[in-house]
DNA sequence: TTTCACTTTAGAACAATTATAAACTATAAG
DNA sequence: CTTATAGTTTATAATTGTTCTAAAGTGAAA
């Protein structure tokens, strides 16, 4: 993903394009693979790579703004701090929990043959499979 | 679940049958469905419920120690809140966001078909399922 | 009964997140 | 270009959920 189309997807989304938030945009979306992480995670990192240093508060919005947007997803996992994910398509999850690391697996690659029908007078929204790892 | 059986699971399990374990272990323990919670819940419902007001503090501490002891398990649910569980049973979950409530799914409701292999090196511990729920 | 390791408790500390309000800025209008 | 303004960033305070601390209390072994 380049620069330009960036900017495009935060206008497309009604956020303005400004430093911060094409910087965090580029950090997040100019990679291959999807990325997992916390807020404290990507302050992190991203204090590592750039020069100016972005407020912790801004990340927060930003990163909700996103969330809101459909451009991040949030991810379960153990623990109080909330995980988002780049990758906003329906997937599942293996999880590793000594290394608190979280891989993708393909909707495709997971198929559920039986499952019991919604409570009466609810639907099945989606169906998440998080399968944890061990050594 | 009887009382009797209540002063035999804590002290089969190395933790002292006192007045608040034995209090906290009969609300928890001695009914027929599965009852999940967050320590606040649990709280609210226990100083509905008591005469005497048990402190936040033991409650935390009485929890852990069920958890640590195997009587409860621990449920991921999104938000910052933890999750517990009376069920320690291998099972699944719906979930309805609208009224933050879970509901037990037995494990042999759910058949899997197909499964990607765990990575290199790592072992697949346990599959977990999530149905989100729509009205 | 006495003793003491285990437990409870109030409150402090900590960690993650959200709210506040003042300074700043992208952008649309003039 | 200026200017106006709604949207944005920021430092910092507030809030929320959880864990820690250390002093007082208690179950149970001897
Ligand atoms: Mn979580
Ligand atoms: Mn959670
Ligand atoms: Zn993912
Ligand atoms: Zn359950």
């Amino acid at each position: 993903m380049k620069k330009i189309d960036i900017l495009k997807k935060l206008r497309s989304s009604g956020l303005r394009p400004t430093k911060q938030r094409v910087e965090i945009a580029k950090f997040l979306f100019e990679r291959d693979k999807t990325f997992h992480f916390t807020v404290e995670s990507l302050n992190k990192l991203l204090m590592r790579k750039l020069s100016s240093k972005i407020s912790l508060a801004t990340i927060y919005n930003t990163v909700h703004s996103f969330k809101a947007a459909g451009h991040l997803s949030e991810v379960e996992v153990r623990g109080n701090k909330t995980y988002f994910d780049t990758n906003v398509l329906n997937h599942h999850h293996f999880y590793d929990s000594e290394t608190s690391e979280l891989i993708d697996i393909d909707a495709k690659d997971v198929v559920i043959q039986k499952i019991p029908k919604a409570p009466n007078g609810k639907k099945i929204k989606n169906v998440e499979v998080f399968i944890n790892l061990k050594n």
